[in-house]
DNA sequence: TTCAACTTGACACGCTTCGTATCAGACTCT
DNA sequence: AGAGTCTGATACGAAGCGTGTCAAGTTGAA
């Protein structure tokens, strides 16, 4: 009684696909850029162009992250994470999105923030960064001042406790 | 049917009272400094040492946010609002504390956070400022440095999209 | 070409959180 | 004296979250 198991059940290596990692925001509505199926079992007759890490389809991330399929594609739906496509609009889970929903996790599960407070966390972190890059690009001629804000701004990061391992 | 009414009734202007604004996170427990009660109305036979805005009770704050006494004091157990207290135990609400409480009601109503997200946020927003304020201290003797960070935090700030009005 | 696994969209379930409300007993302050 | 506040507890409806299920269609490895 479960013909259209989303359930993960049998291993299946992901196809390896897509760039990723634009991080323009753009809903999910079709972003087929490149895909390729057939990864590493084959007889790899033409090298990638760029070292492709592990690439997983829904199933499969979400065994890897032990978490339900939906949820996965709830928390796409709300924006907080941005899986690849495969031209076939198969999702494609890479190690950053993998590492992203851990992050998520960890702010619902452990800090008990809700979607919306992750959103926001996730925007602050991102701006965080984005701004940091900017101050340092504009500092390129005053070191002494680099320094400074690199340390502080490293404290900011530190202070908001997140576990950027994993 | 309702002896120990918490609902606000009658006006009353609260006694004005006590420093505030130590930010030293300290809990509820017994903070007495000094109180002295009737305010305005009096013949104002001595003067205030400094010039004290408004403060209110509980029951005068929560018909000011239009909002429950007891959402207030569940605000401040989980840490949210500091509000002082008279040497009586009495919560006063500063101005600067009801600020506080629209940012929190924004976040929440507004942005959807619960309010283990709003702790978030108000934490994260405290670092950014003292950060900036250190960043600043750091960077004395290079105004041009300094004039980068102001500008590149402020969009920081700005990125957050937080109603600071109000 | 087969067929398990995927897609979107919808609906529903237990559980938890949130704001509000109420009660009791003690204390505060005009 | 007495209205108002204090702490602490309990309870309620509404909403959010993770999960589960169904339907109908599509994808892609073998």
């Amino acid at each position: 009684m479960n013909h259209n198991s989303d359930e993960p059940s049998n291993e299946k290596r992901g196809p390896r696909v897509e760039s990723r990692d634009d991080l323009t925001g753009q809903p999910p509505p079709s972003r087929p850029e490149y895909t390729e199926l057939a990864p590493a079992k084959a007889d790899a007759s033409e090298e990638p162009m760029f070292e492709v890490q592990g690439v997983y389809i829904i199933s499969v991330a979400a065994r890897i992250l032990d978490m339900h399929p939906q949820t996965l594609r709830k928390y796409e739906r709300l924006g907080l994470i941005n899986p690849g496509r495969t031209i076939g609009m198969l999702r494609l889970y890479s190690a950053e999105d993998i590492k992203k929903v851990r992050l998520i996790r960890y702010l619902s599960d452990e800090r008990g923030l809700n979607l919306a407070g992750v959103e926001f966390a996730l925007a602050a972190f991102d701006n965080m960064s984005a701004i940091k890059q900017r101050i340092d690009g504009r500092l390129e001629g005053i070191p002494a001042a680099q320094q400074v804000v690199q340390e502080e701004m490293d404290l900011l990061f530190e202070s908001l406790n997140l576990p950027m391992d994993r």
